[in-house]
DNA sequence: CAACCCAATTCATTATTATCAAAAAAATAC
DNA sequence: GTATTTTTTTGATAATAATGAATTGGGTTG
């Protein structure tokens, strides 16, 4: 499992068989059950986290409502904007399932850097992909209707139906869960009358690109 | 001018005299005409610019209507994806005033790095604020309304009212042009109503918030 | 100064989504 | 397996923004 971080790092940058013992002896791996919060609204977040296994969501509270912002699954880094500000957190950080993190802290990462300093190419990159994505996600949220941001979100992140509430997925989207469930019977309901066949929600989009 | 490169960078490191020299004589600075296009979709970006003086807009062309994604102005840099990604690009990039600007290439940026390798440090950090900038907006983006955001702006960018035409602010915001000029005649309307004085435009937000 | 152009506003109508409330379905607990 | 939550769906209505079309306003140009 924690091999997943080493297979990450080194998509950007060869390492040493040293280099790859110091990053793994940094490694703290944490368990989290279901429903945990990680960060709270106000509060100051101290670390950061790499998923090895599991969901995390965060969201605001908007009059006593959850909006989420952003869904993490495996393989994706968790970086707070409260832990790279060093300010209070506007948002909470849930896990969705039982979750398995790689956690560091604002001083391991600089340890880690002193001891591996090549890995600040590392963070450039990473850094630099992260901004294009998050430019990208805003554009595509300014620039398409909700039911696009839908199609769109379940071309590229199918995964996330299978195993997050829709509500959720709804407040991800900007829309409220009653509108989603509408889209979604629109959907589906347009593509049964067109072919005449009964399609269940799992097998519509294999159905759409087949 | 030139200067406000170097105090831009100097808010992150000390630089020496000699590296000011470097950065200074790596400096290309460029004037371009209002309307003039830098950037155009399916393009490649081969320069990335901070503004001197002007206003750079980058805008998606969806159904022949330009949709407004980011308003750029003084002190402001300006990476296109393209640039960062190498791919074409997916939108515009546009003069709205005559502007002076500093350009960098690619091949610039990697020289400067090698003979100023402290600047590394600056670009990690930029990189991150940035990255921090596009999370708060999208976030402030899915959860306010278009009034919310139109107000937001207002606040953190009152000086856009005074140099872009609002249908672009109105794209900006995501809405069209004829609900921006509805929700500003609303709300100084109410206003005006409630306070029994006359309010132009500009003066409004000033007794908004004396 | 008049003709023209583009931006902004206004009106009437349509399309979407939100909201309130309730029912059905699914998941979880006992 | 039944009871109890929680999630999802559905219905009726209200609120909001989009659209198509026309008018007004400001500024530019000849």
């Amino acid at each position: 499992m924690e091999n997943r971080i080493i297979q990450y790092i080194t998509r950007y940058i060869d390492l040493t068989p040293e280099e790859t013992a110091i990053i793994n002896a940094q490694n703290q791996i944490k368990t989290f059950t279901k429903d945990t919060i990680l960060l709270r609204e106000g509060a100051f977040a101290k670390e950061c986290y790499f998923i090895l296994k599991g969901c995390i969501r965060s969201f605001y509270l908007v009059d006593g409502e959850e909006r989420t912002t952003a869904l993490y699954t495996e393989n994706q880094g968790v970086h707070p904007v409260s832990y790279l500000t060093n300010e209070a957190s506007a948002y909470y950080l849930s896990c969705l399932e039982d979750c398995v993190v790689a956690i560091s802290t604002a001083e391991m990462g600089k340890k880690l850097l002193e001891a591996v300093p090549k890995l600040q190419r590392v963070l450039l990159q990473m850094s630099s992909e992260l901004l294009i994505q998050n430019r990208t996600d805003l554009d595509h949220f300014k620039n398409l209707s909700p039911e696009e941001r839908y199609i769109h979100l379940l071309e590229t992140r199918p995964d996330l139906f299978k195993r997050v509430p829709l509500q959720h997925i709804a407040t991800y989207l900007g829309i409220t869960p009653v509108s989603l469930s509408r889209m979604r019977k629109r959907i589906t309901g347009g593509y049964k009358a067109n072919s005449g066949y009964l399609l269940t929600k799992d097998n519509f989009l294999e159905k759409l690109y087949q």
